[in-house]
DNA sequence: GTTGACACCTAGCTAAACAAAGTATAGGTT
DNA sequence: AACCTATACTTTGTTTAGCTAGGTGTCAAC
């Protein structure tokens, strides 16, 4: 994947992965990989902050266990992530279909 | 638009307009708010060094003119710019089907 | 004579992804 | 026992591309 191509998109990824229920971060990691058929194989330096943002930012709430040994740190998307996640999907929606226009060509004459 | 959302997809927007034909910085930013229905509506200050960093990585070249007494700098793609914007067409493709595939939901059950 | 569209420029800021290091457990291999 | 790999989480600091916010100048309209 491109250098940078993420910017601005992680959140929208990680809160719909979220969305189909509470994991830890090593398992949206996992998550994200899988979903995107190797895609986006993120580093943690880049995942664990950008739950923590989120987390922080009140779109996810998280709870700590211990699973054989290993702590883990679950999070849940609550209602305000909901709605996150719909905005920003939507935001993607209109970036994506805007891109997509520009790449279709010029729908008039190169006249000037 | 969301911020930070065009990180890594601008220079591709660039290619694909001045794909259609030369064009001067102005006409480029007219070109892609004009294409994207005003999506891309963006600053000078992002365009004009956009465009000088394409050319100094030899996808673009310019040339000076003076239209009506103004001043206009035309940017025209080269051969070394169509295969860029052809790779980075293909980088947005495997990148937005990857996001639509993340969105499209957990193909398997959320056990865990 | 001021406003607004046209047309260009750049120094400096910001923020988000990333690299790189660290801690620690469990399980398998040699 | 020593080693490695996968699991699981953390944080400091770097990078960089887009943007802010200023600047210069022309022309037409009011």
């Amino acid at each position: 994947m491109k250098d940078q191509a993420l910017k601005g998109h992680l959140d929208l990824l990680l809160l719909a992965v979220l969305a189909d229920g509470p994991a830890h971060g090593y398992a949206v990691l996992a998550g994200l990989r899988d979903r995107s058929d190797g895609v986006f194989d993120l580093p943690e330096g880049t995942i664990y902050p950008a739950l923590h943002r989120l987390e922080k930012a009140g779109l996810l709430t998280s709870t700590w266990s211990t699973e054989s040994g290993r702590r883990r740190r679950t999070y849940s998307i609550n209602a305000k992530g909901q709605r996150a996640m719909k905005d920003r999907r939507q935001g993607w929606e209109e970036f994506s279909d805007a891109v997509a226009r520009v790449l279709e060509g010029n729908p008039w004459p190169a006249t000037n």
